[in-house]
RNA sequence: CGCGGGGUGGAGCAGUCCGGUAGCUCGUCGGGCUCAUAACCCGAAGGCCGCAGGUUCAAAUCCUGCCCCCGCAA
């Protein structure tokens, strides 16, 4: 039983220990070619290209899969199964015809929710309570293959983005070596997905990144912990941007709480103490914890205060005209 | 040669344009007040102003080179 990874990101490197773990034959890998990091454009490896060379596991590294030579070099390696999981490239037909076994791809969704690039990351800032890991085999479509395994992971509050990728890949990586077996057993049978549940969860883009203060203080909660400690929400403040890492989950909204300030407009700084930084939003407040001005590192917002004097009544997002 | 921001007592910032005693909000230490305190009052310690050169009577500040950090872009 000759097996395929196809990986790139850390999320994908727990597979690929559980695979070689239990003792399968790993004959290659497939990951994204080293691309430049950083300012200073330094070529780096993706993390599973490393633990493949640790373990001298041969590498292919292809620019594009689709080519006909990178389609032959894989025809070649003959493998009987292809297990990917976070590549980051649409599998050819040629490809996914391939081997006896089939392909099979470890996503982290309870599919059909949340097919595409940005699943973990979406789930959360939709504030999401469960979601999970699937595996399926791979069709043509994006994440569209029938269903054989999944297990949900719940979404805790103080869940961010970080901890679930570390969970979800976990918990992939468990499913992984519990479904394998029966897999290749024959005691699995695939189940289609219903597409009309099916949604999407398109990479990010610099606008989810944006966070916009006329919504709800909840939702602003989820976007920020959806996109730490990646990539980052953001807001403006003084004509530059600032970060926002992590914020204090809002209070519900009550009698006490108004939802909504008379005439004060969503974005506006209504505190500024050692605590943080409280911020009117669409519906509510939300107070900014932890936060990263421009050309400087992350520091706690009560810390910034300290230093900075943000003057009350600041509108962040907001270009300012002086 | 991708674009831009920054390095000032332990933390966060001002001062830099227009050279002339190194300042603010905290923290730390000591003392006081208080039933008490993370509160308040008084006091103190702690800085080769990233590094190296240059200009100048005089450089945190102006000039040159270098190091490190951060955001964007990739």
């Amino acid at each position: 039983m000759k097996i395929l990874f196809m990986g790139t990101p850390d999320f994908a490197v727990p597979s690929l220990l559980a695979l070689l773990e239990d003792g399968y034959d790993v004959t290659a890998v497939v990951t994204q070619p080293d691309r430049p990091k950083g300012r200073k454009r330094i070529l780096t490896p993706p993390p599973v290209k490393e633990i493949a060379l640790k373990h001298g596991i041969p590498v292919l590294q292809p620019e594009k899969l689709r080519s006909p030579e990178s389609v032959e070099e894989i025809r070649r390696l003959s493998p009987d199964l292809i297990v990917t999981a976070a590549y980051g490239q649409i599998l050819p037909k040629a490809i996914l015809e391939l081997p006896p076994h089939g392909c099979i791809n470890v996503h982290a969704s309870l599919l059909p929710k949340y097919r595409g690039g940005a699943p973990i990351q979406r789930a959360i800032m939709n504030g999401e309570k469960v979601t999970g890991v699937t595996i399926m085999y791979m069709a043509e479509g994006l994440d569209t293959g029938d269903m054989i395994s999944r297990v949900e992971v719940p979404i805790e509050d103080d869940d961010n983005a970080g901890t679930m990728f570390a969970k979800l890949s976990e918990a992939g990586a468990n499913l992984l070596r519990k479904t394998l077996p029966e897999l290749l057993a024959g005691n699995i049978r695939a189940v289609p997905q219903n597409d009309a549940y099916a949604t999407y969860a398109p990479n990010l883009s610099r606008e989810d990144e944006k966070i916009r203060w006329e919504r709800p203080a909840m939702e602003i909660y989820n976007q920020v912990r959806g996109l730490n400690p990646w990539p980052g929400a953001f807001t403006l403040y003084d004509g530059e941007v600032l970060k926002v890492w992590s914020c204090r989950k809002p209070e519900p909204v009550s009698a006490e709480r108004p939802a909504q300030a008379d005439g004060t407009a969503p974005g506006t700084v209504l505190q500024a103490t050692d605590e943080g930084i409280e911020v009117m939003t669409g519906e509510g407040t939300i107070w900014l914890k932890e936060i990263q001005p421009a050309g400087k590192k992350a520091m706690d917002a009560g810390q910034f205060v300290r230093g900075s004097r943000i003057p009350i009544g600041t509108v962040l997002g907001e270009i300012q005209a002086n």
